[in-house]
DNA sequence: GTCTATACTTGGATAGAC
DNA sequence: GTCTATCCAAGTATAGAC
């Protein structure tokens, strides 16, 4: 087979790993069996299991950020923006998106070689939180660096505890205070950036 | 050496082990090794590691529930709940208290069998900030059951950030920010709780 | 109650045939 | 490029001596 095949097969094979299995179990035999190949060949493609895992977080934060860029761009109202969210956020805790990624970041938290790695690719996600509040009234309430980071922890948090009790609706009942709250703003900035 | 007493170290060797190496390598050597006996004791006193680990978790979060209780106890407005709330989270970030939790929590996100365990575990935290938005001008904001679970969501969310980055000070600005909101909201609901 | 010794399992990684 | 075979390290758990 390609090359280009069997890399893509076997990230495939680590993401849907990581979903399910999460990180402490994502060993190079497991994620071999789900891509249909040999354990051997994640060292000759990727070096080691811990690179392979590191290609799969590359996919998954890539689709996920495009995927909230056009969620943003859609949205006319900081109102519209936290119900889009909302929507966003069933989507992943569905698809288990964010898990891949949440798991990633929790094997990070005590891993040295990891850790600078998983941070560098959480860090658009800031930049593309601050973004969206730019121009919108909730820059009113803060800076917009300094919301962004608290709503990508708030997220993250909620993804935690989502899986954790297995019920997603005291988010869901967040979410739609925030556009209750969203919605009061807008009375008085109601248009968003140019 | 009477049980008691080895069991003790055992759990402090246990909570060391899970702040500083993390649950995926929290095991039954190393455990026993800070904990100057022998790695069969563990077993013949907890029945398995997991068994352990989650007898850490119990200390570590009765002590932390203890600890937030007393700060909550002081404050007399909302704004000096936040600038407490700010003190308490860089004292656990120093000592790596939630740590522990964060491990537990992030490694019970796909284990079947700790899931649950943690869950339980955990279910105390979002009672205790309801509690402490009771009666606070935030109560205003939205439902304190909902408030309350977005709190614990975004306090583990910047614990997981801040260690990732090696860098708390995103959050301490947040918390500010927080402040200056709360003494807002002080001016409308200047008294707490009888 | 605590130790040593050991059985058993899983996982990362490499060598070498094809 | 992919496979089989294998080495080696680390981990859980138990048996049995002390």
């Amino acid at each position: 087979m390609a090359t280009a095949e069997t890399r893509d097969a076997l990230i495939e094979g680590a993401i849907a790993t990581l979903r399910e299995k999460g990180h402490a179990h994502a060993s190079a035999r497991e994620i071999a069996a789900r891509a249909g190949c040999n354990q051997a060949l994640i060292f000759y493609h990727f070096g080691s299991v811990e690179r392979l895992l590191l290609a799969a977080l590359d996919r998954v934060a890539e689709s996920r950020r495009a995927r909230y860029q056009a969620m943003v761009d859609e949205s006319r109202s900081l109102k519209e923006l936290v119900r889009t969210a909302r929507a966003v956020f069933e989507e992943d805790l569905d698809h288990g998106h964010v898990a891949v990624l949440v798991e990633m970041i929790a094997a990070a938290q005590s891993d040295d070689s990891l850790r600078p790695e998983v941070a560098e690719r959480l860090q658009p996600w800031r930049g593309f939180a601050a973004d969206a509040l730019r121009g919108t009234p909730a820059a009113r309430l803060g800076g917009p660096d300094e919301l962004a980071h608290g709503v990508v922890a708030l997220y993250l948090g909620l993804e935690l505890l989502a899986n954790l009790d297995g019920d997603r609706a005291p988010a869901l009942a967040l979410f739609d205070r925030a556009a209750s709250l969203a919605s009061l703003l807008d009375l008085f900035t109601p248009r968003r950036k140019s």
